[in-house]
DNA sequence: GTCCACGCTGTGAAGGTGCTGAGGAACTCC
DNA sequence: GGAGTTCCTCAGCACCTTCACAGCGTGGAC
């Protein structure tokens, strides 16, 4: 499960960061709303903690932008509880939840399991590239109908992968995103589990892009 | 019997978990709105019992989005007694009975009562999954026909397993739902259980799906 | 054609994950 | 009080996953 974090008091955030990802979520963090909006934008994320109060775009507006372009990402809303802000505007912008400043770690991470269960409403629940189908409740791939076994560390990958299908997806990304941040993996385990997948997957589906990073074909 | 409590304020949802639990009901705790309607819409309770002023949606909503659904649970309302909301709007929502805080708990239990009693109209009362009927009522369990016996652990757990079924869940989610969520129960607990389980419906029926959890064969 | 950096893969070690039997604590029913 | 349940922890085992390493193959620049 990856989440994006969009907070810019640097202590929090790296609060949040240590946090969830000792939960095993891979965490990735922005410091501003325009960064915020971007990562959101091309991410691949599961669901993105937003603090209201940002630096160059509000969180309120990046919610609005974001549904405005028609992606349904889960958003969790933190804003400080000083009465400007009002939770209603929050949920009005789009966001999926609201929690006031200070929060109960505990609350967060139970709002946040409860918005990933809940998805995205506009969200297909089951992923297709080409014959490929991939069912992250059931955890299922199948491969034109027949059912392909994956661990764990592949199926991940593969989630990644066709989230973002078509696009070249870099090692880093891979090790960001896939693995743990900061856990200092080789990137040539992505090559040993690229192999592995395209094993599975077959061959030709997973283009290597010499020198940027892999990707799957549409 | 399965109740839903909705309800943000802590004190007053564990107080609620704890006095309903004693009475012999499965409890389950959501405490923003959002993730009440969620709960309620997948869940399979047999009554909601549902604040009013609640973060992400209000309790009305709420009740007024499940009813449009065609969903007919149970829902015992609670509002604070600030003039605001009005009884009338909660019962106009869809909601089906009402009591204003701070009530008491008898009286709670009493109403809770009378609509179990009244029932939802088009409940299904019996899971079935494959060859397995678990009869939450009745608390009885057969596997073609054959009668299983149960302890209540091994219950909860295959009732929770039965409304997810198809659906891989995880150690963490089965520790949250059928153990006491914050009883610090060894993850081993749940591989415990799922033997238990295994050896009495049935083997294969109980997938493990390594690094994720399990799945109950549909 | 030659060279080199990049990517691929077979091997194997280390550690993780899940299953099971044994047993202790708490509880209920005689 | 004793017998029987039930719940849960613990420890040991078997198996699987993950990943580092090292050697090999290959694409692309010249």
């Amino acid at each position: 499960m990856r989440l994006l974090v969009v907070e810019d008091e640097s202590r929090l955030a790296s609060a949040l960061q240590r946090g969830l990802a000792a939960e095993g979520f891979a965490v990735d963090v922005a410091a501003s709303g325009p960064a915020g909006l971007d990562a959101a934008r091309h991410g691949g994320y599961d669901a993105m903690i937003l603090d209201v109060m940002l630096p160059g775009l509000s969180g309120y507006e990046v919610v609005r932008r974001l549904r405005a372009e028609e992606h349904w990402l889960p958003v969790l809303m933190l804003s400080a509880k000083d009465g400007e802000y009002d939770q209603a505007d929050g949920l009005d912008c789009g966001a999926d939840d609201y929690l006031t400043k200070p929060f109960s770690y505990v609350v967060l991470l139970a709002r946040l399991r409860a918005l990933l269960r809940r998805g995205a409403p506009e969200r297909p629940t089951v992923l297709t590239v080409g014959d490929l189908r991939l069912d992250p409740a059931r955890r299922r791939v199948t491969r034109a109908d027949a059912e392909v076994a994956l661990t764990a560390r592949e199926f991940a990958l593969l989630d990644y992968l066709m989230r973002r299908a078509g696009e070249v997806v870099s090692k880093t990304e891979l090790l960001d995103h896939v693995w743990d941040a900061g856990m200092e993996t080789a990137p040539n385990a992505v090559e040993v589990y690229v192999g592995y997948l395209r094993r599975k997957i077959g061959r030709e589906r997973l283009e290597t892009v010499r020198g940027a990073g892999y990707r799957l074909a549409t």
